[in-house]
DNA sequence: CCGGTTGTTCAGCG
DNA sequence: GCGCTGAACAACCG
């Protein structure tokens, strides 16, 4: 469910929605969900990991976290955190965090931070991952203020595709590797949402969750690495090292 | 059936 | 105030 390119998917799933008004809201929330009863959707938008349901004043963020799920026109067995009803439909959102961000969501958010997005600057990534020379790369494409959107998953995947070892310095990488990082960063989170959407994603892993190197036969290392410690998938052969 | 995780925030500590 | 660590959250897969 949480990377980037799967809230894309729900975005997409919900587009009926626009526009049409919410009859009943229902939820374990702590929030104070029962204002958005009688709002109307004025749009579905996503930045990063993000869901929003934006509303005349206010925008509902919706974050999945690691264990968060939705249904659509359907439910599970567990209490929702929150449950939309309209005329026709429903949308119901599972163990996810559900926050109210007041005003104008365009000024909250910088969409060209997001990988996803039709704005997404990857000038502004350059300029961001220079002024931090010594994070390690898999570090920096985790960072949210920076490539939003990427998980783990396709961390490892952007890093063994350019064959880039995920405890390279940054600031080491030579200009047209670095370069490299920031395009698939956003290529292939745009790969994963087609797999996904076909139900494909799995098949096409290559690296994240693989014992052994598709490119050499040798043993994939596995390590919780950077000081994010997350699960790190690595050939020491065809990944390079820059340090 | 248990262990681990596509994620993030926050308290506590040195 | 800083960075680091661990807990908390809570669902599903293998």
């Amino acid at each position: 469910m949480p990377e980037g390119p799967s809230i894309v998917i729900l975005k997409e799933l919900v587009q009926p929605f626009i526009g049409k008004k919410i009859v009943e809201v229902g939820g374990n929330s702590k929030m104070d969900i029962q204002r958005i009863a009688g709002q109307s959707v004025n749009d579905f938008k996503s930045w990063g990991k993000h869901f929003l349901i934006c509303f005349d004043h206010f925008t509902v963020r919706i974050h999945f976290m690691l264990f968060g799920s939705y249904r659509i026109n359907e439910q599970k067995e567990t209490m929702p955190r929150l449950s939309l009803q309209f005329q026709e439909g429903e949308l119901n959102f599972y163990a996810c965090s559900v926050q109210f961000i007041e005003g104008d969501v365009n000024e909250i958010y910088d969409w060209s931070s997001d990988v996803m997005s039709d704005n997404w600057s990857s000038d502004k990534a350059k300029d961001k991952l220079e002024k931090q020379p010594t994070t390690l790369v898999c570090d920096a494409l985790l960072d949210q203020d920076i490539f939003a959107g990427v998980g783990n998953i396709i961390k490892n995947e952007v890093l063994f595709r350019i064959r880039v070892h995920p405890e390279s310095l940054v600031g080491t990488l030579p200009a047209n590797t670095r370069d490299e990082v920031i395009a698939q960063a956003r290529i292939y989170s745009f790969d994963f949402l087609e797999w996904k959407k076909n139900y494909v994603l799995k098949k096409n892993w290559l690296a994240h969750s693989k014992k052994i190197c598709p490119r050499c036969n040798i043993p994939f290392i596995k390590k919780y690495c950077g000081k994010t410690k997350r699960r790190t998938f690595f050939c020491t052969n065809c990944q390079l090292l820059y340090q």
